[in-house]
DNA sequence: ACTAATGCTACATATTATGTAGCGCAAGGG
DNA sequence: CCCTTGCGCTACATAATATGTAGCATTAGT
């Protein structure tokens, strides 16, 4: 990570976002505060290993709370920023079928 | 990468997204068509088997074209996609602010 | 005291990224 | 015609990251 790099916001945004796990994390804790283990589920089984590293990540960025009886839960500002994810929901489906039709035009199978 | 997980768009973009580069790549993409040195740079000097990689992706799923004479480019659909990284901007520049306040109230040197 | 569930750690293995050298090709100049 | 320059891209050794599994310490319930 060079310094000048991540010294735009948006790049340390960029950054963050580009770690393996974290946007997966965030959008799924979007479904309200969860334990660690539910967390696990959530993400599909993800180790424990990784769930930890990515929890500290987030904590230090302020988008994640320990709040120890109810488990893990959004800050103000990591809510703020899965709102922002939504707008790609849409997008997502759009972009799926238009990607499926483009395989089936080249005769590739479909699942 | 189950199937289960990644049967729905969102789940497929976040898994894309969350690979490394690709939202940096994408982003960078957005001032324009460029070549493949060219976009290296805009990386801050990524390895080539890197780009290589990523732009393979990126046209597999249609949002980056290569057109020889001019390099790499945006699909219709990556523009829109990037787009919608927009309002993360705005969002990046408060966040860094207030996790910066946050790091000096706790008596963390500052750059 | 026993059981079960929790948050979390340890650590070996597997996967992925980085850095560097350089190939084959095309365009332009001498 | 040869020589340089810049291009897209590949090869491959090394380093960094992720995965999977076992299990520890703690707490709550019975």
């Amino acid at each position: 990570m060079t310094k000048a790099a991540s010294s735009r916001p948006i790049m340390q945004l960029i950054d963050l976002l580009g770690t393996k796990w974290i946007m997966r994390i965030l959008w799924e804790m979007n479904s309200g505060p969860c334990t660690f283990r539910e967390l696990q589920d959530r993400c599909g089984g993800i180790s424990p290993t990784m769930i930890n590293n990515r929890m500290k990540d987030l904590i230090a960025e302020n988008l994640v709370d320990k709040d120890s009886p109810n488990g893990y839960q959004l800050t103000a500002l990591g809510k703020e920023l899965v709102l922002l994810f939504s707008p790609l929901n849409q997008w997502a489906e759009e972009w799926v079928e238009k990607r499926d039709n483009k395989k089936f035009e080249k005769g590739e199978s479909q699942s």
